[in-house]
DNA sequence: ATCATTTAGCTAACGCCGTTTACTCTAATG
DNA sequence: CATTAGAGTAAACGGCGTTAGCTAAATGAT
């Protein structure tokens, strides 16, 4: 047994919890000093004050470490973005997707390192991933990262197909999504499947679906691209986006 | 003197680049094979035949190595792009500038390894960087790599300011951009300086600017999401891009 | 043709790195 | 109290980027 008979964390594990997090911490000052491939485990041994394979009782590998640092990251990223959202009120959907866009923006930026490991994410850079497909097969068969990541979109997703709701019920007036552009069945089948399923959690109309997955890949690239310094803007940078948001809420059939 | 009398490259020069491009293919397979972090300077002399310190003749360092093929991944993006779009007549600039996109993104899922390199650039991150700011203040003294991408975004710019001014003369018909949000003069200030002067060469009506620019982030989430495997859609990646490139087109006021 | 110089390559080493193996001690378990 | 599982160590293996010093060949000038 690993517990004693009060149930509580033996202490043992208490150690061996604290540990982990001290190695994790050493992990992430690394991070932030030199980036990603700056991560050595002898490093964070030295910094630890304990021999290198020391940290293999607690990690498989140095891809392991950095996987559960991923998976930190997200916890972290989620907290902060749910706070973010909860800072107004659950019916105010709009401002609410609104701050979930500041918080991941937010977050990015001021984590640039911790996003760059997020994003060329040690498995085959499959995070930020969204593949309702991998997800619908194999439930509980995916890499935690790929989930946490989903858990992340939902938190946006769930608030629209929310608004949603409200407009359709005639609780908000709106004059509803743009004009769909020709959709062929297949890309139908796939943005409902894919992103109304997995992303939003429920089936919505397709227009939509499809514009909030447009509006998705337009938050995605500027997150990335002023993470990475490479956002045109720069001294603005918070204004331009105040602009595409706005752009984007006209795209839902939104002023303001 | 490093060439001889007729002007022509030495039989060492002759020699020397041989061996430079042969560092370089040996890099660019291992690129391609275990991604940015795979290449390794032993690896490419083992390849190559040759003793790892052999190598320094040739590039300073492995960063240097690896800066240089950046260079060289940016001018065949660019070469590719420029051979599409002159797939089309130089007046068909619409036509022009979707070939654009079609190219940035057939080069980047094409060749995602690379691509990735690109943009996690050695230097800092500053990759796909158009800082208009630093270019002005010291023209040439700013990294090779970062003035490749802005030749490669004004492969576009340039496209667009023979478009406008194809609609300014009324030699075509169109209905201009959508209609500006409000915005703050630092923010015009900083969208004329950088995007319209250095990227597009020529100073534009802010409304085509701004627009170009809102476009302009699409485009590289799309192509980053979709090279890094982020991308919802996933098996009508094709017919995604053009509902969005449609999108893109009725900001410019086009339909179709 | 000879000499001086540049250049390409080598060997050997230094100090990093991730990882494995075998061994020791210590603390919890039964 | 004996046993055992866990945490830790020392030492090694093979890999890495990089440097220093040497050798030999190709080049350029005389």
């Amino acid at each position: 047994m690993t517990s004693n008979t009060a149930g509580g964390p033996t202490r043992r594990e208490r150690m061996r919890a604290e540990t982990i997090a001290e190695i994790k911490a050493s992990a992430r000052s690394q991070l932030q000093e030199h980036g990603p491939s700056g991560i050595s485990l002898r490093a964070i041994a030295r910094e630890v004050g304990v021999t290198p394979a020391a940290l293999y009782r607690y990690f498989d590998s140095l891809d392991a470490l950095l996987i559960a640092i991923c998976c930190d990251l997200y916890d972290e990223l989620i907290a902060d973005t749910v706070a973010a959202m909860d800072a107004y009120p659950k019916d105010a959907h709009l401002e609410r997707m609104k701050s979930w866009i500041w918080a991941f923006r937010a977050w990015a930026v001021g984590n640039r390192r911790e996003f760059e490991l997020m994003i060329s994410y040690p498995e085959g850079n499959t995070a930020m991933s969204i593949d309702g497909t991998r997800l619908a097969q194999s439930p509980e068969n995916v890499d935690p990262v790929t989930l946490k990541s989903l858990e992340h979109s939902q938190l946006c997703g769930r608030e629209m197909a929310a608004f949603y709701r409200k407009t359709e019920s005639g609780e908000v007036e709106a004059n509803g999504p743009i004009q769909l552009p020709e959709i062929s069945d297949a890309l139908q089948a796939e943005l409902l499947d894919k992103c109304s399923a997995f992303i939003v959690g429920e089936l919505l109309p397709l227009e939509w679906v499809f514009t909030f997955t447009s509006a998705w890949v337009r938050v995605f690239g500027l997150v990335v691209m002023e993470a990475f310094g490479s956002l045109p803007v720069q001294d603005n940078v918070d204004e331009f986006y105040k602009t595409q948001i706005l752009a984007m809420m006209k795209d839902f059939g939104i002023e303001g």
